[in-house]
DNA sequence: TGGATGTTTCGGCGCGGAACGAAGCATGTC
DNA sequence: GACATGCTTCGTTCCGCGCCGAAACATCCA
């Protein structure tokens, strides 16, 4: 009778609020503590840890024990990704936030999106490796140029650090907010960490907002721009 | 304290065990009466009525009154993807089908999503167009080269009369069962309708999965063989 | 060892909502 | 006009499950 896999249970286990309201925080990628999702979540700690229990049965979320604290975070980034296509059709079927206050037009310059960057910032990123071939993107997903290879290097990433795995060192995410692809994937999360060491860009205390320093807005402002200069060196194919 | 658009409300919808399946059947791309939601979601009119008005609510589902028949189909490609989305993230999760039948079979090698070709044959020519160039691939998503056009043309397709529209020809849909991005948008729908057309493709009689035809089958890999014929011409770049 | 903090288990309350039967409106057929 | 079919509205029942308080368990600090 039915066909494809069984959306029911996942879906079922996101349209409770209080575990939407776990799995919003827990896009931050950040690792948070039953006592922090329940605070997050508002509700008591029992009622947080039935909740969690259900998670992590359903490999939504992971567990890790340290001290008398159990970390919770979410089971890998096809969750996320998940979850930013459940925001994506939200926002575009009807329900957008009641009305977008201050803390709504930080997140939509510059959030995390799990563990890399989204808004406007990683939108604006993501076109500028595009355009100017640092990515390339095949039938098989994103793939880095060997002169997209060298650019990371400069900026000061690992990319033979991060490209052990046998998994894609980067891919696309769809962008809630802008409608758009940003990158995500190894590379992007090294690109983020880079920032966050680098002083250039600071989490917000609480939520998925990201703040750029001075010396960060310039930086973003200077890799975009080296990109165009690439991109305008090698003549652009004109498409229909 | 929420960030992001309210996952919530969508999430609950589709949650239900009912609802879910109404929407899966809803997948294929066809207008179904409220009776036979009714039946294929295992409840009774009233319930079903119950239901369906909600999903309208919702924007999830739109209507059309048609003699004394209500038809509904899902409101647009984007609820498709997000339905996708989670089949995806389902499949991955654990919650694969008790044990894949003949139908997952068919259903696995070639089906409907929505409005385009999905399954094994569906990732195949998205491949071979990529590969040849046809589609390219850009920031701003997928686009047509001129060598596509004409290439779609020469298939028999009014490439004038679905481009009249602001939105894109095309793009690219996730594919649960392949985990790869098949095509989709008007174009893809234009070949889909186009073997169905001529017979090359026949829907199965109840649910999503595409039976080609032996000419069908022979058009399919003469297409696919074209591209790559087109790929061995232009110099490939290779990449890391 | 004892007391504080973090988390889970247990038991019970209460509400939301999914389900159905029966009746009420439409529309199409004879 | 009368009857059948498709769908919706209404009223009711009832089950599931989210919620909390109290208590048990675990861990850290003193």
């Amino acid at each position: 009778m039915k066909e494809g896999p069984d959306i029911t249970s996942v879906a079922a286990l996101v349209g409770d609020p209080a575990r939407a309201n776990m799995l919003s925080a827990l896009m931050s990628g950040l690792a948070l503590t039953a006592g922090e999702l329940a605070r997050e979540a508002n509700v008591t700690a029992p009622t947080a840890s039935a909740h969690l229990a259900k998670l992590r049965e359903a490999n939504l979320v992971t567990m890790v024990v340290q001290g008398r604290h159990r970390y919770f975070k979410l089971a890998g980034s096809d969750v996320a990704a998940a979850l930013e296509g459940l925001m994506d059709l939200a926002a575009r079927i009807g329900n957008l936030r009641t009305r977008p206050g201050p803390r709504d037009a930080a997140m939509r310059a510059a959030r995390v999106c799990y563990d890399h960057l989204a808004g406007v910032a990683g939108v604006r990123i993501y076109d500028a490796l595009i355009a100017s071939g640092a990515i390339v993107v095949s039938a098989e997903g994103l793939s880095l140029s060997n002169v997209g290879r060298a650019r990371f290097i400069a900026e000061g990433i690992d990319i033979d650090a991060i490209e052990r795995k046998d998994k894609a060192i980067c891919r696309a995410c769809l962008d809630w907010s802008e409608r758009r692809s940003h990158l995500a994937g190894p590379l992007a999360k090294a690109f983020l960490d880079l920032f966050l060491a680098r002083g250039w860009a600071n989490r917000e205390a609480v939520g998925r907002a990201i703040r750029f320093s001075s010396a960060g807005q310039a930086a973003i402002e200077a890799f975009i721009a080296r990109q165009a200069l690439d991109t305008a060196k090698s003549s652009s194919r004109s498409m229909a």
